[in-house]
DNA sequence: CGAATTTGACCAGCGC
DNA sequence: GCGCTGGTCAAATTCG
C-alpha cells in the first residue's frame, strides 16, 4: 500500500491472539525518521489491514502523504474532537495530540492517528473518550493535562479502565477505517487504537476520515478541507475561528454523509453483532446500566490485553454520569452508530441525523 | 551488486 | 524469579 511515505520493514512478529503476524516498517524519507508503522492482519477477518503509525514525522512529508495526513485528520476531528462533558479542552500548548494520520489512507480505509513521542495526550486527570449514547452520540476526548511528563521510556501509555490516578500521559493510536463489509476495532499493546476494515475501501472522492484529538488548530484547517468538499450546504461560511461550530458543523458533515454514516453504521453493527454486543444496548450510564457498562469494560481490558484486532463491541464506562476515568476512551455500542459530539448534538441515523444545535 | 526483505535471536516489560 | 509477549536487531536471503 502506498501512503505517501517510504517504509523499510525492519521486522514481523506473530502477535498472541493473532495468526496473522505483525509487521514492523519505519520510515526511510529521512534517515532518522523517527515514524514507525505497524502493520497486521486481523485474524477475524483477514482482509481487515491494521496500520498503526507512532511518532512524528521530522521531516517534510510528500504531498501526497501530506494530503493524506489532512484528510484523515478532518474525519478524525469530526469524531473525536468537541465534546467537553467533562473536563476536556484544556490543551495546553504542547500537550495536546494531534491525531496526523501521516500517510496509511490508501489502505483500506481511515487511519485515526493520535498521537506520538513528541506530542502525547497527557491525561492525568481527565480522559480521551469515545462515547456514544442513543439520544445523544457523542465522541469524547479529555486531553487534559496536570503535569508535565517527563521523559518517558515508553512513549505510549495505554488506555485502561482503571486508570492510575498517578499523574501518568496517555497516547492513542486511533486506527479508523470503516467499509462496506466488515471493521473492527482494536488496542494495540501501547496504547494504540485501531478501529479498522476493508474489503471495499471506504475511501472514495476523498471521504477519508481522520481524528484529529487535542490540538484544534490542524482540526480547523482540515474541517475547512472537509467542509468544502463535502458540506451539502455550500453557504455555510468558513468555520474556521469558531472551533465549536465547526465541530459541529463537521459532525453534521459526517452525519449527513450517507456514505460515512453508513460505513461507519456497518462498521459498528459489524462489531456489535460478532462481538457479546447482544443485549447491550443501554449506553446510558445513569447507573442501570452500570453493570452492563462493567461487562463491556472488561470486554475492553480483554481487548487492550489481546493487543490484536478485536470484534466485540469495546466500551468502557462512562466518564461523563460515572466516575471520569481518565486515560479512558469509550466507545459505547449500538444504537447510535453516528458519531458526533455532545457539542453538536446530532442525532442517531435512523432518527434525525441531521438534528440541528 | 546494492537494496530490501526475511527471520531467528535478543532484550525489555509485565504478570504470575 | 520465571515465563510470556511484544518490539528490535542483524545476519542471511531474495529481488531488481
Amino acid at each position: 500500500m502506498n501512503d505517501g511515505c517510504q517504509w523499510r520493514k525492519y521486522g514481523q512478529k506473530i502477535a498472541k491472539g493473532n495468526p496473522c503476524p505483525r509487521a514492523y516498517y519505519r520510515c526511510t524519507v529521512a534517515p532518522s525518521c523517527p515514524v514507525r508503522k505497524q502493520v497486521q492482519r486481523c485474524a477475524e477477518d483477514m482482509s481487515v489491514l491494521i496500520t498503526t503509525y507512532e511518532g512524528t514525522h521530522n521531516h517534510p512529508l510528500p504531498v501526497s502523504a501530506t494530503a493524506m495526513a489532512s484528510t484523515t485528520s478532518a474525519a478524525a476531528s469530526m469524531l473525536l474532537s468537541g465534546s467537553t462533558s467533562s473536563s476536556s479542552s484544556s490543551s495546553r500548548p504542547g500537550s495536546t495530540a494531534a491525531i496526523t494520520a501521516p500517510n496509511n489512507l490508501l489502505m483500506h480505509g481511515l487511519n485515526f492517528y493520535l498521537s506520538d513521542k513528541s506530542k502525547q495526550i497527557y491525561a492525568p486527570n481527565s480522559s480521551s473518550s469515545l462515547s456514544t449514547s442513543p439520544l445523544h452520540p457523542t465522541i469524547t476526548l479529555d486531553l487534559t493535562t496536570t503535569t508535565a511528563p517527563s521523559s518517558s521510556s515508553s512513549p505510549f501509555s495505554r488506555f485502561t479502565s482503571n486508570y492510575p490516578p498517578a499523574p501518568r500521559y496517555s497516547s492513542t493510536n486511533l486506527n479508523f477505517s470503516s467499509t462496506e463489509s466488515s471493521s473492527l476495532m482494536s488496542w494495540s499493546n501501547n496504547g494504540l487504537l485501531s478501529y479498522g476494515s476493508c474489503t471495499q475501501p471506504y475511501i472514495k472522492n476523498n471521504q477519508i476520515g481522520s481524528l484529529n484529538m487535542g490540538s484544534r488548530q490542524p482540526a480547523d484547517n482540515i474541517f475547512q478541507s472537509y467542509m468544502q468538499k463535502n458540506n451539502p450546504n455550500p453557504n455555510l461560511p468558513p468555520q474556521q475561528s469558531l472551533p465549536a461550530e465547526t465541530i459541529a458543523a463537521a459532525t453534521k458533515a459526517i452525519t449527513a454523509d450517507p456514505s460515512f454514516q453508513s460505513a461507519l453504521a456497518v462498521a459498528l453493527k459489524s462489531i456489535i453483532g460478532n462481538g457479546n454486543g447482544s443485549g447491550v444496548n443501554n449506553n446510558q450510564v445513569n447507573g442501570d446500566n452500570l453493570g452492563q457498562k462493567l461487562k463491556w469494560d472488561e470486554q475492553f481490558l480483554e481487548t487492550v490485553k489481546g493487543g490484536g484486532c478485536a470484534t466485540s463491541y469495546l466500551n468502557k464506562s462512562s466518564s461523563a454520569s460515572s466516575h471520569h476515568q481518565p486515560g479512558s476512551l469509550i466507545f459505547l455500542p449500538p444504537n447510535s452508530l453516528p458519531f458526533s459530539t455532545s457539542k453538536s448534538a446530532s442525532a442517531s441515523p435512523a432518527d434525525d441525523r441531521e438534528h440541528t444545535d
